[in-house]
DNA sequence: CGACCAATTGACAACGCTGTCATTTATGGC
DNA sequence: GCCATAAATGACAGCGTTGTCAATTGGTCG
């Protein structure tokens, strides 16, 4: 079955009694060929099977056919989706992707960043969180003329290269769900502070606070680091206060999981003492005891529009209106409830 | 700083006085070089700061450079952590990773996989479960004599292209500390079939209570399906038997949080009066509550190891001596206990 | 010192495609 | 039917490496 040596763009044209340009026009689905000839090459090609040798078109096009995602140690789910929802859209247009962690910390990256573009020679690259967040590499990239994209920046003014959902408004929104359920005491667990996007999702609580006509206690909010243990220590912190809150609203899953876990463990039942959001919705909130109440973010969707946005812009791909908004929505599960230490407030 | 167009290679040739040929065996680390000339040119090449063109290298010497990670849609963290060790070998090498996920059941696989080896031309690949299971994939990617390593395959024959771990020894020693604890209703949960390490679990289990001079109690059996949902299910199943289990070991972990889950609902406490155990050790192991006690499987490691393997095998690298099999260990946490139905065990 | 062999070096032709530009073939207007 | 113009096609020279093989160099031995 091992059909030999695979064809080449001559084999074809010498098939097709046309050029070997002739072929490469319909190959990359150029204009100007008669529709009869495309016809017979597509033929040809398809008999053939035929496909191009991409090192010969990288060295001659100067493309290489290839993006990179850029990431730092993410947590897995958010990753898992980034990759799949730009791999859908990359593939689909005749790109691979290459995966790049890099750390963020790291004082070489802009030279290891320049290194590895040199490398491989992507043609364009996706910037996830907190990558999309520093300007260091988007200034080395602008200088490098290198094409890339943004995911969720905090800095949303970048129109035209980056891609985003509205935290903030579902941050609100879902302070207003915890509110209407009777809380007033809603404390929050900021996100890392470098994590731009995250570290946003504290206006949006603030904002909805204000709508609710509500105070935003300065003990009620908590410096969190996007990890579980960091949700751990900033419920510690909460939940010792003489006062302490019958809602908490974390910036993420991973910290809302360590806030059920020291809630757990001081014996608080989940909701009936406590309520607890989170945001992201990654798998392990619907796994956890209660099920988590959070927001779903449309990570794939934005790593996907992302990608694609890209792809036109490399010239990949021919159409525009590409939303560079993607909209997070309210997932309501078990560990939030009513509050039922205000008896007002109580059906 | 963009210091306009990049150096080929016989810009390193005519500033360090030799040919363009001497530059490349210097350039790919051949034999045959006069030490003053390597060293001239390895001076050059520092100095112009050059980097060969990977599309030239690739059309000359028909190797891609690139090696290819086959996987169908396992956990986040087992994906994540696979990724991280297979690329950190083949960076080191000089090789790329093209991510590929793909559908084990499609019908379509190895056509779907044949023309991604010839559009993307990786010079090898790495398979994950439950790819590295299947005669089909196997089959084509020996008649088309591309290069691969099995990751974690239940078929353990096939030496010098497999990497895999202890599962089965593992899990017997697992279930021997359950019954150290004094549990002797252990009940087990079976993971997908199609998975054959994860199945094989089972075969450990079995070992482990022929050993401590336990028999397996057929309805202490169920099948599962690796995933979460399957846990609960399973767990239903086996809470309900009017002689249910002392401890549950789930052959994985997100059974196990199924069960963990499952068992909170019928205010059954953890593990008071039911032990769970799983496998894995993923990151949600630590955050459920209570945390679970689970079996650290080398991932990360184990795909480490498969990617040297491949690159020794590609001829990129020089050494032997890749251990074929990495241990994995037991993670003792909180969700298992004694026994406390059997007064006679218990301190 | 000269022959002989191995180690070192280089010339040159691929590798399979795309870009440029010249050439050929249709199309339209009168 | 003829010319001007546009569309379609093809010839050919790279793209920046590596492989092959011939040429050169240096070293050894008698």
């Amino acid at each position: 079955m091992s059909a030999g040596a695979r064809p080449t763009i001559a084999d074809v044209a010498r098939l097709a009694g046309v050029s070997i340009k002739t072929v490469s026009r319909v190959a990359n689905n150029e204009p100007n060929v008669r529709d009869g000839t495309r016809k017979k090459v597509l033929e040809v090609i398809a008999d053939l099977n035929y496909l191009p040798n991409p090192s010969a078109r990288s060295l001659a096009s100067r493309r290489s056919f290839l993006i990179g995602l850029l990431y730092d140690n993410p947590s897995a789910s958010y990753l898992v989706n980034i990759q799949d929802g730009a791999l859908k859209t990359s593939r689909a247009t005749g790109y691979d992707l290459i995966i790049h962690p890099c750390v963020y910390k790291d004082p070489n990256l802009t030279t290891e960043l320049q290194m590895m573009i040199a490398q491989s020679k992507v043609d364009g690259l996706v910037l996830t969180p907190p990558l999309s967040d520093m300007d260091s590499v988007v200034n080395l990239l602008d200088e490098l003329g290198m094409p890339f994209v943004r995911v969720a920046p905090a800095d949303r003014s970048d129109t035209g290269r980056a891609i985003y959902t509205n935290d903030s408004e579902t941050c609100a929104e879902m302070t207003a769900y915890l509110h209407s359920l009777g809380h007033e005491d809603i404390a929050f667990i900021i996100g890392h502070p470098d994590h731009g996007a995250v570290a946003q999702r504290f206006d949006g609580y603030q904002a909805g606070m204000k709508k609710c006509g509500l105070t935003v206690r300065k003990d009620f909010i908590a410096q969190g680091y996007n990890s579980f243990e960091s949700g751990v220590d900033c419920a510690k912190q909460l939940l010792s206060l003489k006062r302490p809150p019958t809602a908490i609203f974390a910036s993420n899953d991973d910290m809302a999981a360590g806030v059920i876990k020291e809630a757990h463990d001081r014996g608080l039942a989940i909701p009936g003492d406590l309520s607890v959001a989170g945001f992201d919705d990654i798998p392990l909130a619907s796994y956890l005891w209660p099920a988590l109440t959070t927001v779903r973010q449309p990570i794939q969707q934005m790593a996907a529009s992302a990608a694609e946005l890209l792809l036109t812009k490399l010239g990949a791909r021919d159409d525009g209106e590409i939303e560079s908004v993607v909209k997070s929505e309210l997932v309501i599960r078990e560990s939030t409830g009513p509050d039922l230490r205000v008896s007002g407030h109580v059906n």
